[in-house]
DNA sequence: CTCTAGTTGTGAAATAATGCACAGCGTGAA
DNA sequence: TTCACGCTGTGCATTATTTCACAACTAGAG
């Protein structure tokens, strides 16, 4: 337990959710313990990297045999998850909404969308992928009941601003945004965005230059990981 | 012109799309001139980060004046895209592929999906969204033959490491990756993931630390950018 | 038991990214 | 014309992140 409550690096909570999801796969093969260099390759990372992430949730490896994965994987939910499963909402159920909700249902044990919300008079009121769809004017009573603490945000990016504000206002805790609007707050609510045509514009960019300019295999490596978003 | 061909970094190709989208809606609104600290506001980051990256693409900013939003708008533009529009293709089709196929059109100066791919029978052959549906099958000839340089994938995780060979396989240059689910390759194609349950388990994570860790205003503006991804 | 091979944990070095601070300049006012 | 203000471009300091490299340890072979 030598970590304990230290501050840890946004980085290093992306990496610990990646290498939780590939020890559940590895657990489900049959698999008991894991090497830091073979998680490393998952991420396109260092074994160093992989170790010194690890130690951040109580490092247990085991010289000689590794990481032992179901005490692993516990170790890392104990540190990026709550007691609690967190109850979700989801703003906006256009298109890329209702693909997000099917995109995240399924077995999830951590976190559970609870409502999803848009101001369309025609979806409200209706069930859409099993959540009952509320009028965006219920935004603060319904979070206040469900005690929702994330939003997902996907409306189009003019509607964005406003949302987020409302968001805060009901007293959301943190936004997935997914418009492609970069908004700030001086609230303590966390806001991440998901810019997909940023991914894209970068992924085009990096598409050529990438073929005329040469580097090392770890170089290459290092590349294709990416920022992972 | 001082930094022609200078490597730039990730995270500045990154911030210069954001830049640009927004110089875009600037000009909309009749605007013609821009401050450093105005862009800075968007990206949640220091006047001097911006003025950095805007010297990478031959740093025009008249003092007192700030940069002229025209200009600057091509020069990123003449950095980022390429003097063709490139070809991009969809594989998978299912909700989140569809959604994204949606989320991506519309008037776009720099790229067009020009084909999608699934290996679902009903879908092949059919027109979705405007695009045609090929068989996974056909995909190296009609990336060869549509010069396609990226593509987006939209496949169930279990089906990501075998698309992304078949893609590279096929000579595409670039991939977008949805699936839930970290690829690397020794090639030199560039493989962006964006990982969403990875981006929502981390807002979770932070939706509670964030309340118990007070941090200086400044220190808050930043968290609240995050990696925009 | 001893030795070898291979792994972890971690201090220290290296690298990358960010922010500070100021010289230099253009603008507009007087 | 002169001056004050405010902004850019940028060297340098600072901070964040990654990698190196090695001591300590474990397992297994002989």
């Amino acid at each position: 337990m030598a970590a304990l409550k230290q501050k840890i690096s946004e980085k290093t909570v992306e990496r610990l959710s990646v290498y939780r999801r590939h020890l559940k796969e590895l657990q489900k093969k049959g698999k008991t313990r894991v090497y830091s260099h073979e998680l490393a390759q998952i991420v396109a990372g260092t074994p160093a990297q992989v170790r010194r992430d690890l130690m951040q949730v109580g490092g247990n490896g085991c010289s000689s045999k590794g990481y032992e994965i179901n005490l692993l994987s516990d170790e890392i939910s104990e540190l990026l998850d709550y007691p609690e499963k967190q109850n979700v909402a989801l703003i906006g159920v256009g298109n890329l909404g209702r693909a997000l909700l099917g995109f995240f249902s399924g077995s999830r044990e951590n976190f559970d969308i609870v409502a999803t919300f848009d101001n369309d008079p025609d979806k409200c009121g209706r069930i859409i992928c099993g959540r009952r769809c509320y009028n965006a004017d219920q935004l603060k009573k319904i979070v206040g009941e469900k005690k929702i603490s994330t939003a997902i945000l996907a409306v189009p990016a003019e509607a964005a601003e406003n949302a987020v504000k409302d968001l805060i206002d009901a007293g959301v805790k943190a936004i997935l945004n997914f418009a492609p609007k970069h908004i700030t707050t001086n609230s303590n609510v966390f806001i991440q965005t998901i810019d997909m045509t940023m991914a894209l514009e970068k992924a085009i960019y990096f598409s050529h230059k990438n073929t005329y300019a040469k580097e090392s295999q770890h170089e290459r490596n290092r590349k294709n990981y990416q920022s992972t978003f």
